[in-house]
DNA sequence: CTTGTCAGTCAAGTGTGCTTTACATAATTT
DNA sequence: AAATTATGTAAAGCACACTTGACTGACAAG
């Protein structure tokens, strides 16, 4: 799943730290989040987009993949 | 986390079974999720808010808890 | 009474979200 | 050269999202 987390983060001027801290979990865990290793869970998906007051849809990009649909 | 699901299932008169074949998870999911065992994934948020048609922070809830807050 | 459907639940297993600790690299800064 | 800050990555471990298979009780319909 695609995410604007880097762009929004970097708008304010945060680090993937301080981003965590106000996040309350891992600096690791944001790295994770904005080079695509995984998706958040709900109520992770849910603190990032009160914080930066968006809602979810506008953050997190959940079009499919049309892997090979293209052929 | 609380969520909407079964009031909009069953506006749909669908049964959980019937809503899982949908959302391609088992029906046991739906029924964890709607009992609040457990919270979705978030592309399964998604894929539930795309076919109710409405924003994911309209059909699931992240209110805090204030678990011990009115003392 | 039997059959079917629905909702709830349990157990055991797989995969992943997130943790801590640690190391590497590049860009400052002193 | 040395120290600091930011980012990326890795391994090991825990908790949870989700699976299949099975069982239960409630309710309807034959």
């Amino acid at each position: 799943m695609k995410n604007i987390l880097k762009i929004l983060r970097t708008e304010k001027g945060w680090s993937q730290a301080a981003l965590a801290e106000k996040l309350d979990v891992s600096r690791q865990s944001i790295n994770a989040i904005e080079t695509g290793k995984y998706d958040p869970s709900l109520p992770l998906a849910f603190a990032v987009a009160r914080l930066f007051g968006r809602p979810i849809e506008e953050i997190f990009d959940d079009e499919v993949e049309l892997a090979h649909a293209a052929e």
